[in-house]
DNA sequence: GTCTATATAACGATAGAC
DNA sequence: GTCTATCGTTATATAGAC
């Protein structure tokens, strides 16, 4: 059950196309080269940082050299863009999910819970871009549009009017899943244990467990 | 009541120094510019990242040279470290007296009240932890321990032999205080009135208010 | 798809004058 | 304390052969 944290990132168009063109028997696709340079872009990228980070490293990794890479990806900002698409989009559809639902217990429950799913199904994206959070400021629009993804989240959660403690409270119940599950992901062997128990907690942070007043 | 969320780098030690040596009746102190230069550098490393930012890009913002920097600081690394001196200090004291209490609900109140306060009063150095936190895993040791602090703190916090809900629960709410006073702090007018929110809420969401079992 | 070779630029850091 | 000048290194990115 831990496959779940897997890099994550290739779209459900870009699977459809591997199936219809790759009839080889070899275990090497056509794609995969990308995808190799995808994953180890999201380890060092979360390790060492995104600027802390040279093509040349990435290379290197892989056996190739740096101008291979080029042939995969336009630009170094190329590859994050690749690589945060996937979560931008599961956001994005969060929020909407959010907005098109009435604004009681059981939706924030409801998106509370599918947040956390989003969050531990694409652990190395979000564990990466929980690292390079100051880099993404100096990105083009795309990828600096996630930074805003909480606020827009709890904009839909709380009444437009709420007061100062119940944005808080949302806010914060955000950040106790983000956080939760980034310092407790690598601590304990059971991941789905660790997401449903972090699921319940939010719920309940966020007073809206089965029974309450929504 | 805003004035909460500069720099506060200098330790006391260097306040003691500047009292008794200076003398001048100009606004420019003798350790002025070293304060100017960690100034600008956290806005810079908070805003671009600290990679990111360039020793040319903080010393044109200061109206000197690059070499300049290097009469106040021996490297780059270095001025980074002296903005975070004092956050560690009151991370690993926070540590050490959580260590200290036994493990009441009213000791976990007590450390997540003064949580709050040490984030607040240190606002701009904590932004910049929390948008930089790959670079942290490449520097020399002293900086790196910031990224334990979470931890430790929890397991001051939470019994040896708890299950994981209960460390679950209070990482959260570390989170939870972290994101919280990250998104809401420029947004709200009275930085005060949002730290009594956020302590009040990390106690509810810890249950330790007062009256609970502990 | 990957290579060699290179263009172009910026970086952190130091030496030594003033 | 700040300057000019520069060292040595590395970076992203491209051109063109294979």
């Amino acid at each position: 059950m831990n496959d779940i944290a897997e890099v994550r990132v290739a779209t459900a168009a870009d699977a459809q196309a591997d199936v219809r063109t790759d009839t080889r028997t070899d275990a090497r696709s056509r794609t995969d080269t990308r995808a190799r340079i995808q994953q180890i872009a999201v380890e060092l990228f979360t390790s060492r940082g995104y600027e802390g980070t040279s093509l040349r490293e990435i290379a290197e990794r892989l056996g190739v050299t740096k101008a291979a890479l080029y042939y995969h990806f336009r630009s170094k900002e190329d590859i994050i863009q690749s690589l945060v698409e996937d979560y931008q989009g599961q956001m994005d559809a969060l929020i909407d999910l959010a907005r098109s639902e009435p604004r009681t217990a059981k939706t924030r429950r409801e998106i509370l819970d599918r947040y956390v799913d989003i969050v531990a199904e694409r652990d190395q994206v979000f564990r990466m871009l929980h690292q390079n959070q100051a880099v993404l400021n100096t990105m083009a629009s795309a990828v600096r549009t996630l930074k805003t993804a909480p606020r827009r989240l709890v904009d839909q959660l709380v009444e437009p009017d709420a007061p100062l403690r119940e944005r808080a409270r949302m806010m914060m119940v955000l950040g106790a899943i983000s956080v939760g599950w980034m310092y407790l992901a690598d601590q304990v062997p059971d991941r789905h244990e660790l997401s449903e128990v972090v699921s319940g907690l939010a719920s309940e942070f966020a007073r809206c467990e089965p029974g309450l007043p929504g």
